[in-house]
DNA sequence: TTTGAAAGTGTAATAATGACACTCAGATAA
DNA sequence: TTATCTGAGTGTCATTATTACACTTTCAAA
């Protein structure tokens, strides 16, 4: 008896997105609050996340979700991997949660997670701009989230340090202008560690993919810094030979 | 209409091993031949994989295939990732296979694709000792695979080189003794690159792996070469402090 | 006893890393 | 107008890591 398959939703396999956004400050990730209430209580907050239909493949179902949620397109989209925990839905709201959204809430699901970056000044959060909820919540601030969510952020966190000491992905996240000291911060923040000063300035210029705008910032307290743009050239050129340098 | 979900394969989800073997000269796979005749095809071979049951974890699940084709037990085993092209049985020959072993053979799979590594000798392959036939291949001579089969191998070798670089998995794929010219050959077989073999030496001694048991090699026709074996002890000290230092 | 084949070994030049402290430029407030 | 505050920006030196490179040794087999 096979199904008709085209335009079915998948009941056993979904995706869910670990956005990550910066604001200058400090790592964030997007959340939907699934809770009735106007305060956001930590136990309702889960990743944003669908089961996929069966005619897409998972990057699609990945970039739908996203779609959906941000109206963002071209998004860095990266797979963390499989979690599928037969007992994932332990906690009483998550079974109430399924319920009240699946035709068949029981169902053994294997979730593929991917993590995003995305600029957060291209996704400024209007007010019920959706019936889900979406906010931005510090990463640092997050103790626990529904089904095995947690879980995936750990494996989310762990895969961007890894990636970004390898790869340049870190301009995703910073507006097309910004200083040294903000993508200082951002690595920071990613590898949740300090980094020298000076040596960290001197690894960023070495790598090359920095143009310089000769333009400063304005408005601030303090002497202005020099505002860069990402290099996108130098970048594909270097792509190719495969980014050896940036060992943090 | 909620299914019973203990004990059922699950028509959507399966895994996928890609079983890395090292002769001492160079790696191999395990793979499944599937054809009828007692030649090998190119065209016939494929992963070892499985649906996976609704009870069981991937993990479970990949670490179950593994035993029920190697026997072996305490394998080691990493995710890869999923792959669930919906065009993935493309091609006519999976298509039949696919539809002479399952009962719901039009279903949408994703596949979870683990990579492990393994010591060949403690797998000697019996002739006939499983219906399905279990042949190891050398990597380098793969050029085709079933399904998406061949994509998921790039993927794992990418992911075993990564790794490799960073964590001292390749005593895994080593016989108890070994010399450092085998250990050489291999992280050369791995990462498809000649290493200088001087420098090679000085960074596996400085990493401190190693228990010399003075011994040596017998009966080969050239200088005999001391065995080493891999210290477990210190594995466990440096795990714990993150293994910085294995860049090659 | 000679030969073949891989084992084993050290050094020097260059590059990368890590640690460290002061001056500069602009905004604001007195 | 001057003083103060804040973060921007800059260089050097010591240590460590990396790369490139060639000859001698030990055993088995002929």
């Amino acid at each position: 008896m096979p199904k008709k398959k085209v335009f079915e939703l998948n009941p056993n396999i979904s995706v869910d997105c670990v956005v990550f956004g910066f604001d200058l400050e400090k790592l964030n990730i997007l959340l939907i609050d699934r809770g009735e209430s106007q305060f956001v209580s930590n136990n309702s907050l889960a990743l944003p996340g669908d089961l996929i239909y069966n005619n897409e493949n998972l990057h699609q179902a990945a970039y739908r979700v996203l779609e959906e949620l941000t109206g963002l397109k071209n998004i860095y989209l990266e797979q963390i991997g499989a979690f599928g925990d037969p007992n994932r839905i332990s906690k009483e709201e998550d079974r109430l949660w399924l319920e009240s959204i699946r035709d068949n809430p029981e169902a053994r699901v294997v979730t593929i997670a991917y993590f995003s970056l995305v600029k957060m000044e291209d996704y400024p959060l209007k007010a019920s701009s959706f019936a889900k909820k979406a906010i931005w919540i510090p990463v640092k601030e997050i103790e626990k989230l529904a089904f095995d969510h947690f879980e995936i952020l750990q494996a989310a966190k762990i895969k961007l340090k890894e990636k970004i000491k390898i790869h340049p992905i870190g301009f995703n996240l910073l507006p097309e202008k910004f200083t040294l000291s903000q993508l200082h911060k951002l690595y920071e923040s990613i590898l949740d560690k300090e980094l020298d000063k000076r040596n960290f300035r001197r690894k960023v210029q070495k790598m090359n993919l920095l143009k310089r705008l000769f333009e400063k910032q304005e408005y601030v307290p303090h002497k202005p810094s020099e505002l860069y743009k990402f290099n996108e050239e130098k970048y594909q050129e270097l792509a190719k030979n495969g980014f050896n340098n940036f060992g943090f």
